[in-house]
DNA sequence: CTGTATCATTCCGCTTAGCGGAACGGTGGG
DNA sequence: CCCACCGTTCCGCTAAGCGGAATGATACAG
């Protein structure tokens, strides 16, 4: 029985452990099952999605919440991602540095269009410029870093939000009605979709006139949208016929910057 | 030798065995230590740190960072948090209302003091106001809640920024010197550590004119700061005689708010 | 008010996952 | 060159913890 399970372990499903024992797998597992389903998951549920015995769950939401990773939502019954994780979350931004990370694909990417690239990441509801690596051209665009931006308006915005649950989507269109009362969101919602089928997002003559901007979103290994980066610069230089060839180099970079981030 | 340590399993020391099973706990404590500790961590550090057989330790990190949660340096060696960790960081604030949590106390301690009382949040590396509860009186305090602000001024975000990591620090010293080439950073240093002694800060005319402020930190489980809370209002309702006794109330206020997080 | 179907939680004996001590290769400093 | 410390790997023993089933709580339907 022992016979050859011991080492491959492989129910011929899902997650091919790696490496480490299967119990901080299946912690890992669990932790992570949350950070990718939207809302507040119990202990039956968990144990159907993993394919564990209820018992097991409940032993490691156990754990979890006893260490604040977890809380239990006001009476009792199904489990949310603790304060513990947001302490994490923002101790893995001082840990982990994005910008080293991603700046030799950015300056690739700046080389090989001439047009300015940037790096965005999403924070809290909003996003934020991380860094850029400006066109050599005279004529270039120039972002702001550090300034946070709404997340719903812009391309490097919208290829981040398409990837988000429901709940950003609603709140960015209430935001976006307070300047454009009459949009209607099933407009919002099919631009949204065009963003996820194209996998980029552009803006022509949008946020400042003048100018235009392709992104493309990338993503930590669960599938969570980081943020995006985008190749923009003034409008003359971008027309419809290039867009397409424009936006592959874009995405094939942001793809190698959530390869980076899988590693 | 394994006599008594199997089922009660106290080495008479630092973290309560609760709930659930040990391996569990093991994991959790494993990344805890990596959201508290500031930087990169080794094996066998961590062994030592918590405990723990180095080989157990390694198993661990092998299979948190298939996960993703944690990421190997460049070369290899020691482990930081990976972008799992930022992905869940985020998640988890949109599943755990910070909000709703806090304010019943907020809202008391407006009545109390009969000053605006606002919450703020460490985001990335700025803050940001995400309520507040106005004060009674026709002369009264307002904040923009949702914008972004600086950890470097203000009473709510010295509140926050006494308690991270050095790096913060020199950061914001960097940003202070730009409004104000003339500071000298033990002065600030010197300014932050009474704020860790007394456990609040205080502003008088230093954002805006006419403003003044008291504000103190909540943290999670694990000691990490996650925001302030702070009672403001105009600088003559604010004389020197009463702020200790103002400020005791925003202290036991904001460790209200530190207890429900850890509850 | 009773029946049925969820849910989370608890129990306990069996067994297998995984603990830990020790051995191994690599690296750096004295 | 050696010693100290690192991360990694091996393997036999055993107790940690898995899982099936029982229990209690809650909820909705009839």
């Amino acid at each position: 029985m022992t016979l050859k399970n011991a080492a491959g372990k492989n129910t011929a499903d899902q997650p091919p452990t790696t490496g480490g024992t299967e119990a901080a797998d299946r912690v890992a597992d669990v932790l992570l099952l949350f950070s990718r389903s939207g809302g507040a998951l119990g202990v039956s549920e968990i144990a159907r999605t993993l394919e564990l015995s209820k018992a097991v769950v409940h032993r490691i939401l156990q754990s979890l919440s006893s260490r604040g990773l977890l809380t239990t939502m006001d009476a009792s019954a199904s489990y949310v991602l603790g304060p513990a994780a947001i302490g994490m979350g923002n101790k893995a931004w001082s840990q982990l540095d994005f910008r080293t990370l991603a700046a030799p694909v950015l300056r690739r990417l700046r080389d090989d269009t001439r047009e300015t690239t940037t790096l965005s990441v999403l924070t809290n509801h909003s996003r934020m410029y991380l860094d850029q690596f400006e066109s050599p051209q005279e004529i270039k665009m120039v972002v702001d870093i550090g300034a946070s931006h709404p997340l719903h308006s812009g391309a490097s915005s919208r290829a981040i939000i398409a990837f988000l649950p429901e709940a950003y989507i609603d709140e960015a269109v209430a935001a976006l009605r307070k300047s454009k009362p009459d949009c209607r969101e099933e407009d919002y919602a099919a631009l949204l979709e065009t963003v996820r089928r194209n996998g980029y997002a552009t803006s022509f003559n949008e946020r400042g006139i003048g100018a235009a901007s392709i992104a493309a979103p990338f993503f930590d290994r669960a599938g969570n949208v980081l943020g995006s980066i985008s190749s923009c610069g003034p409008i003359f230089r971008f027309n419809a016929a290039d867009t397409e060839g424009h936006a592959a180099k874009v995405v094939a970079a942001a793809r190698e910057i959530s390869d980076l981030l899988a590693r």
